[in-house]
DNA sequence: CGCAAATCGAACATCGTTGTACGGATTAGC
DNA sequence: GCTAATCCGTACAACGATGTTCGATTTGCG
């Protein structure tokens, strides 16, 4: 990664700024959705010349976070193993790995989104954060999570308690320790097929491979 | 209400351009953080001068936005009388009436509470959103709501199901048809007490027939 | 050691936004 | 229909942020 074009690849002094204006920028751009070159490079510790020598304007320096941002929660994700075991399970390690990293970046994704328009970009976009979409879908084909409600919503709330947890946190609110098991209690209830009274074999039925619903699973 | 002071009550002609101020700034605060206020004076079909006329300063602007804001969620909230029933009819009450109230301004009340820091604003802030607090305590005392988690990560989900539910109408990912079941659908299941063995006398209650999920209707 | 790379601050032009000031045109209300 | 309240557009000063340029200084690396 980090693969330099055929640039006469940088002087150590000088990927260290880099390292240190993305860090800053990322932290940042999470908080605020507006904040002057100024502020990122004071945060970084480098002068604002400096950060002008590396990206040579703010777009530039919001894709390259972005890069970055999908490189660490991609990471994370993929540190879940999100294939293995029961979705149940699966949807547990997940919250458990990533919670914090996906959320420390939603602001930047959003921002991206908003601002960038690289069709590139937002496949990538889509493509690191299509691992989540594929767990759920997983456990309603196995009869694990419901499926009266569309699977996108049952997404859309993954990631908005995953938000809100980390929102408390930052705030002071929760205790930073046991959030994911927070999260993971409550997702389960909600997510489990309904239990009726009697756990009997009752929702199951049929499992209906045909899928003439297809769920549409748009997300733009 | 709108008791205007000593001042020489406004004409009519500028009554209803306050008004119309006020609702634009309402929404274009809703979906940007920092809109020009030339774009809301233009948006609310008003010279700038004029804006400037009736609010002197951005800051006031804001501050009598977030008035309107708080006077029409006090009042859908109001609306779905929080006090009646079971605390789960009364939540979902609250859901049917309020959710949209509650979403619209939800971005005023955050830059609000960052950019105003009048504790007499927020004090209102917290007693117009307090009773969701309450009925969700109120289910905790009666039994119908799980004790295990904190009663503030309750409201929280509440919250927060509520704005991703709107904000995906917003974007198109959801008709805004069924939102209201389907924020329901999701919530009881997560918020219940868990039903671990079965569901023996202990709660019950059964003064009132709440009966059954209401969620069937949702469907695409 | 020595050179090229990279740093720094200061200064500059440009742009968008805020808030104010003026004068002429409407318009509500009595 | 008359008057004062209110509207409008234009113009102006002040501010902050974006990029750019320059010359001087530090610092990595061979």
């Amino acid at each position: 990664m980090t693969a330099q074009r055929g640039a006469p690849r940088l002087r150590a002094d000088a990927a260290r700024n880099v390292e240190a204006i993305l860090d800053a920028a990322l932290t940042l751009f999470a908080e605020s959705t507006h904040p002057s070159m100024e502020r990122i490079a004071k945060a970084a510790g480098v002068g604002r010349v400096t950060l002008y020598s590396h990206f040579a304007s703010r777009e530039l320096l919001l894709t390259a976070a972005l890069d970055r941002a999908l490189s660490q929660a991609g990471e994370a994700i993929r540190g879940a193993e999100p294939e293995r075991g029961t979705a149940d399970a699966a949807l547990g390690r997940l919250i458990a790995v990533a919670w914090d990293a996906l959320h420390r970046h939603r602001r930047v994704f959003e921002l991206a989104e908003r601002q960038l328009d690289t069709r590139a970009r937002w496949e990538r976009h889509a493509t690191t954060l299509a691992p989540i979409t594929e767990v759920i879908e997983r456990g309603r084909r196995d009869g694990e999570f419901r499926r009266d409600l569309p699977a996108s919503w049952l997404v859309t709330t993954f990631y908005a308690l995953l938000h809100a947890a980390a929102e408390s946190v930052r705030s002071g609110d929760l205790p930073p320790a046991g959030v994911a098991d927070l999260i993971t209690a409550t997702l389960q209830p909600a997510f489990a097929t309904t239990t009726g009274t009697f756990a009997g074999a009752g929702t199951t039925a049929a499992t209906e491979p045909h899928g003439r619903t297809r769920a549409s699973s748009g997300r733009r």
